[in-house]
RNA sequence: AGGGGUAUAGCUCAGCUGGUAGAGCGACGGUCUCCAAAACCGUAGGUCGCGGGUUCGAACCCUGCUGCCCCUG
């Protein structure tokens, strides 16, 4: 790590106020994270779906055992792999931290720095019978029991999105729009909070990804797989994280390694597009750090 | 060496009896107020291995060459 360029940043910090830290897969934020909190104290809390599962911390880069203990560490694996989970769960739980020790929140799911930022519709949580019942009707089905409102705001070729508003008016007896007009003022306004972006172009991070899923491997991510060999369900979001599937493949001896690096080097890849794209066009006036400064020595 | 097969987008392959080519994946760009490591939308790639011939017209038919695969010796 460049400790020039840390102690420029920690100078420019308020310990007061808390620090978000936004970052594609494999940009070096959880390092970040980790030198702001032993320089200035806090907590680090982490902003990313796939981390928030107890099923797998090698394959989805949660901080090590080692690195825990360098600082306290919330929201990390404390949700069963089975359990329903979503952005507003994340923001409840988030909440009373923000007001407990300083929070180092990081990650890189853009949505979540979203809604806390931005806001996010108080919709109580879809129940499981609800989802169930939507999962076994048809898309058009769904989108035909929707309020014009609700239905011109959506993308209505998304069946995650018409499920989403179908789910909505279902358990509440209230149109997603009508929710949505009620959004209440975010958690963390502007000018509350410190937001930096880790700012990692395709040719600095790729090389990265490649290499990372064949270490994961070799660290420990098979056997993680192998724990969870009679439970893996891909309709589990915990199930979905890059590279589980191929971790399943390859203990059951349907990938060769090659392939399974390659897949999941390819998933990794268009991931960390699709993060940067959020970043670029939801966080473009945080504060960009280049990974590449910051990694250099 | 002889016989057979094959050669179409970066990859895997469609392309009916000849009417100047399509898909999936990948690549690239974007959307997204709650399953978000999800879901979705858009764009760009091919002188159809090379040469010759038949035809108004060839990815498709004939022919020579080249590469790869299989069989026989």
């Amino acid at each position: 790590m460049d400790h020039n360029l840390i102690a420029t940043l920690l100078a420019g910090l308020d310990p007061d106020l808390p620090v978000l830290i936004a970052g594609p897969t494999a940009s070096g934020k959880s390092a970040l994270a980790l030198a702001i909190a032993e320089a200035q104290g806090g907590t680090i809390v982490n902003a990313d779906a796939s981390q928030v599962y107890d099923c797998w911390r090698v394959l989805t880069a949660r901080p090590s055992a080692d690195e825990e203990a360098r600082a306290p560490h919330a929201l990390y694996g404390h949700v069963a792999y089975d359990a329903l989970y979503s952005t507003g769960h994340w923001l409840r739980e988030v909440t009373p931290l923000l007001t407990a020790t300083r929070p180092i929140i990081v990650g890189g799911t853009g949505l979540y720095f979203s809604a806390l930022t931005e806001g996010l519709a108080d919709i109580p949580a879809t129940p499981p019978e609800t989802r169930a019942q939507a999962d076994a009707m048809p898309m058009d089905t769904l989108l035909a029991a929707l309020d014009a409102e609700t239905a011109s705001r959506i993308d209505t070729a998304n069946r995650a999105r018409v499920q989403r508003a179908w789910e909505v008016q279902h358990a509440t007896g209230r149109p997603l729009a009508a929710w949505q007009d009620a959004t209440p003022p975010p958690l963390l306004a502007p000018g509350t909070f410190h937001g930096i972006v880790m700012d990692s172009p395709k040719d600095w991070l790729t090389p990265r990804i490649a290499a990372r899923f064949d270490a994961m491997l070799r660290s420990g991510a098979l056997d993680e797989a192998r724990a969870m060999a009679d439970r893996f369900d891909p309709a589990l979001p915990s199930c979905r994280a890059i590279g589980a599937r191929e971790a399943m493949a390859l203990i059951h001896g349907d990938m060769t390694h090659d392939d399974a690096v390659a897949s999941a080097t390819i998933a990794t890849r268009q991931y960390a597009k699709r993060q940067r794209t959020w970043f670029r066009a939801r966080l473009g006036h945080w504060r960009w750090i280049a990974s590449a400064d910051l990694a250099a020595t």
